[in-house]
DNA sequence: TTGAAAGCGCTAACAA
DNA sequence: TTGTTAGCGCTTTCAA
């Protein structure tokens, strides 16, 4: 069934069925219901592949994601499916896991199918010049960047990295804690690099010295929690009274293998989190982490990037959405204050 | 940047360009050469949109799941997307979150979009008569099942759901319980009445009466499992020795529910889901339940639909994959069998 | 209000 | 080996 055949059969021209296909005007109510009812009769459905390449718009939206299996970015990738479909927009989705390399190709493939606009949770690898990005920025493609790309000023949504994770940092501190270990993300992420750069801060203005030994990289992976919690331990000197930790995932690995080796959570090591997924507060040591949005986030950025391509005004001006974290607190940190600290206070 | 463009930059013509863009044989090494050295200096990229109203394919393909954020479904999410992404094919995703109507305007606008093929999670209520894929079927659309779809043969890749909870109760059954509950799935799903079936035959196999009362319908969410915990435990004159769920996001919410009424697991009421999604092992108290190869199903239904697409064998015949399940013994459910039997049985 | 015709950017017959 | 031409199924002028 083609739009061709669908004139035939209603005795019009092709333009007409187009009109009523788009609800558009100039054609008579006569004509219109005659239209309707064979396309109801035949089930008439328009090839959108065709009503793209003439009309210039696909209907669809790119969202380039780490990894889809991530708590965090699932209820990420439902805010923009939530927010897309209720719009009429259809969702592509890409991973690049770890990889710049996937992710370039991912975005080209996206722009090549004509995607109307693009999400992207950008790897952020200092590697990386973001070549592509200054290429869409240049087009004034639509793009929403859940993060930030090198030095390029683009639409973001994002929560504030280093000041989250100052936060955390700083409420260990806050418990008492000054040995204090970090299992950082991916060196190559630029979230990673604002947590990291906060650890470490935090610490210094705490009067607290900053140990390489105390740091070790992780992917956001639980089995990546697990290696990194057992090179910390057997690098470290000292086992540390609290350890920080990138993502959730890193910290449920963590706990496994401080169970293991009997290092009792929070008596012996307090362990701080980073997302607040869902499953947080059902682990055996339900965990202290921060609350980053990740539902209001994916809405966010797909209700900013809609309505920028719906208005036409893409790479006119951007826009900036930094939202709220907080600090869950459950029971994996220990306060391990001096009683006299406490009647110091009071 | 259009081919038009192109082959003019390279005095040739648009089919010669055409020729190259695709490695097809037809023009000299010469030409060649020189067009690729004009398409890589502008970097062009051919319209995909063009090229699928030309060419009849849009190297696309639609998966209709449920709820993304669902760590199955988002792992089996993974297992498509790392097959389609290897064999040159974009993700389409949809996500139909127990409605029907949703359900299908997703594969109606899919198909509009014209994917090459659709993996379908159905959500398989007795109200729905599956006329689509009735029609999908009738113009031989490529299409892989995750699931069954009333009385439509075709490809599909599942495991042997009613298999695996008659598994799971007799389990249950063979660890002493015979005062077992069941936390059932939605209403509206083939595998929740798979599961519903073989749980009441269990029972009846082993000469334990079925109670409408022990029987509370959830859907597959955490805060569901809760609410259909509560309501069971109000529900029932006495509380069951042992509850089995339709899935595990339900038994953790399930879990909770227990924990606060001060019912210990499994010293007091045993536990048993159904999925193995990673978390479970990290749980306060590891969940035994029975696993369901998510990923592996997702890559398989992806590389049965591409076979199928390449081949253009769709239509033909059918295949059907059914992966294996297993039980997971972890520490949710206890062995409650009277000394006695155990002496008899040695 | 309607229809004819051009065009979106590509592929694929078919000639040359 | 190359170029010309005719579509693919739609939208959108522009005349009628």
């Amino acid at each position: 069934m083609t739009i061709t055949e669908i004139a035939k059969l209603a005795n019009v021209s092709k333009s007409s069925v187009s009109l009523v296909l788009n609800n558009k005007p100039g054609v008579s109510a006569e004509t219109r219901e005659k239209v309707r009812a064979i396309i109801k009769k035949y089930r008439y459905r328009p090839n959108q592949v065709a009503q793209s390449l003439a009309g210039g718009e696909t209907k669809s939206i790119g969202l380039v994601t780490k990894e889809i299996d991530n708590p965090y970015f699932s209820r990420m990738t439902r805010g923009v499916n939530d927010v897309c479909s209720r719009l009429g927009y259809s969702l592509l989705l890409g991973c690049s896991e770890q990889s710049l390399e996937r992710e370039r190709e991912i975005i080209i493939t996206m722009v090549s199918k004509r995607v109307d606009g693009l999400i992207i949770c950008p790897l952020q690898s200092e590697d990386s010049d973001y070549a592509y990005v200054g290429d869409l920025l240049k087009d004034s493609y639509p793009l929403v960047v859940l993060g930030t790309v090198g030095s390029y000023t683009t639409n973001v949504v994002d929560i504030d990295n280093f000041q989250a994770a100052y936060d955390a940092v700083s409420y260990l501190i806050q418990k008492g804690h000054t040995e204090i270990a970090y299992l950082a993300g991916p060196v190559h992420s630029g979230h990673g690099k604002e947590r990291l750069d906060a650890y470490k801060q935090a610490l210094s203005d705490n009067g607290i010295p900053v140990q390489r030994s105390r740091i070790v990289h992780a992917k956001p992976y639980v089995a990546e929690g697990v290696r990194a919690g057992k090179e910390l331990l057997a690098g470290s000197p000292q086992v540390p009274s609290a350890i920080f930790c990138y993502n959730d995932l890193i910290a449920i690995g963590l706990l496994r293998v401080l169970e293991e080796r009997g290092l009792e959570v929070p008596g012996r090591v307090s362990v701080m989190g980073f997302d607040n997924i869902d499953i947080d507060q059902y682990l055996q040591i339900p965990l202290t982490t921060i609350d980053q949005p990740s539902y209001e986030m994916g809405k966010t950025a797909a209700n900013m990037l809609i309505k920028q391509i719906a208005a036409g005004t893409a790479g006119a001006r951007f826009e900036k959405t930094i939202l709220p974290h907080r600090i869950i607190e459950r029971k994996s940190v220990a306060n391990i204050r001096e009683p006299i600290s406490i009647s110091l206070l009071q």
